[in-house]
DNA sequence: TCCATGACCCAAGCATCGCTTATGGGGCGT
DNA sequence: ACGCCCCATAAGCGATGCTTGGGTCATGGA
């Protein structure tokens, strides 16, 4: 014998509960001789009878009723995973781990989430920050479930397999102070000073000036866009940011103006492929485009 | 849904433990499809992945670890549910309750239960005294599994579906003073005053007398065999005691003689059909038998 | 760069498992 | 004595489920 068969042993136990083969059959909707097979098999396969036949149903032996206790267990524990499991697949239940990007966390996450919050009560969302490549990097580890991110141009080449998922693309905004003279292009900032954001903001930053022809002067290093605003407002220096910065925050005395050659911020959601096929995670990710548009 | 397939639960575990599909179908001893093709219909089942699945194995998601823990509990509540059942098969384990006669109690039984405790020292055996009527109820309404009784012509006839099992027959002797004269036949004690044993005994023979021409007179009453030899011995009367009642005690004053009239006595275990294939009441049943040769 | 490896999925074939129908025995009530 | 309700067994056939033989993708070493 190699090991009980459970489906058996819960056909057992339908028939200790019934009281007789022919009452437990019509249970389950089948016939008599069905489970008169399993359970013949299963006295055979555990070396002895489970239940004494007698002529008005039957009578579980020792064996028999040492196996019910088990299968009392089993049963019940197969039915407690199955309603967690549909508590999960409903939405009833669940947790996702989702890493955002600082001004998404300020803007996007907020609404998304208390949208959820208020369709789905039992579904917990814990946040937390962290820049585009943490955040990838905390979803491949396991650490997350779900990573808002964004990047210039095209989704942000992650190391390892993680699947993209678009969620919005906004163009990037050149900051001036609001009393400066009107820019028709990048070029003519080649003598600004400039102040500069996230690593690969300034990196984005630099190439589109090279593109125009020049380096520029970055005096000031800040991610944190309200930051950013003020200092141009007070006349330290020129920025760019993203069009979702300006319009979670928007300082008096800084004016904005819409440049081609300053690109596009692509943002967008990344997961462990298949991740999306989880209702918890589907749904977040569902409620995060939504509150995009 | 219906209610998710234990058995497909268990090969889920297997992958969550073994850490990719692959290595389970490995340790099952099967093919990569066919269990991947199990974990496809249990997801589908359930409504949402129960593992993402990586490049380099599988990993569970909040729903899986959900399942897993359920899995682990089934899995050790079937494991234990075999040992458990093996102990019972193999006589490591197991508990009879028998139901005895008082003269068989005092004889056959306590050898057959030295044996038995000395072979099979895991098997608990219950002994009860009880006259045939009794103990034939008593497994009849499941109080005990296994009965010893006797009857005088037959088995006793029992009202109810019991399996007879014989174990010993043997001469009901008559029972003298040792100093009596010969006695060829019952025709000659029409005189001689009577001592009664049980019921049925009794009632056997006042038949065996009647079938000898006269009607018995009975003036001492006692189911005790200890008894009856000393009220004989004592000269009080005349009885008849079966063979085995002489062999376990035989009072000094006292001669039996075997009569043919008197007939003989059947002595046999009764017990609810199937009984038998219960390993602990066969290993009981054999034990007597053995005892009685 | 290219191949080898190991993970997984998909599609198709076929054997086996397992349910059904059919039949028969046995006990109990009317 | 008949009918009903237990149960077991045998035979048949359909569906489940395992296998074989593809194919994709990502990783690691030559």
């Amino acid at each position: 014998m190699d090991v009980l068969d459970p489906r058996r042993v819960l056909i057992f136990r339908a028939v200790a509960r019934a009281g007789s083969i022919s009452a437990a059959a019509r249970d389950l909707g089948w016939t008599q001789p069905a489970v008169s097979q399993h359970l013949a098999r299963l006295e055979r396969e555990v070396g002895g009878p489970l239940l004494l036949r007698g002529p008005s149903g039957v009578r579980p032996t020792e064996a028999g009723t040492a196996l019910l206790r088990r299968a009392d267990v089993i049963a019940a524990e197969l039915h407690a995973a199955g309603e967690e499991l549909a508590d999960l697949a409903q939405l009833r239940g669940g947790r996702v781990r989702l890493v955002a990007f600082p001004s998404a966390a300020a803007t996007l996450v907020p609404t998304a989430l208390g949208d959820l919050a208020r369709e789905r009560p039992g579904l917990e969302v814990g946040l937390e920050e962290a820049e585009p490549p943490e955040a990838m990097a905390a979803v491949l580890a396991g650490d997350a479930d779900l990573a808002l991110v964004f990047g210039y141009d095209g989704p942000p080449e992650g190391r390892g397999v993680l699947e993209w998922r678009p969620v919005l693309e906004e163009p990037v905004h050149l900051v001036l102070p609001a009393g400066d003279r009107a820019v028709a292009g990048l070029a003519e900032l080649s003598d600004a000073e400039w102040i500069g954001g996230c690593v690969r903001c300034r990196a984005h930053l630099v190439a589109c000036c090279e593109a125009a022809g020049f380096e520029p002067a970055i005096r000031h290093v800040t991610d944190d866009y309200v930051v950013v605003q003020n200092l141009v407002a007070a006349g330290l220096g020129v920025s760019v940011l993203p069009a979702s910065a300006l319009e979670a925050h928007r300082a008096p005395g800084v004016r904005s103006v819409e440049l081609p050659g300053l690109g596009r911020r692509r943002v967008g959601l990344v997961f462990r492929p298949g991740a999306d096929g989880v209702p918890a995670t589907a749904a977040v990710a569902a409620a995060l485009a939504a509150a995009a548009r």
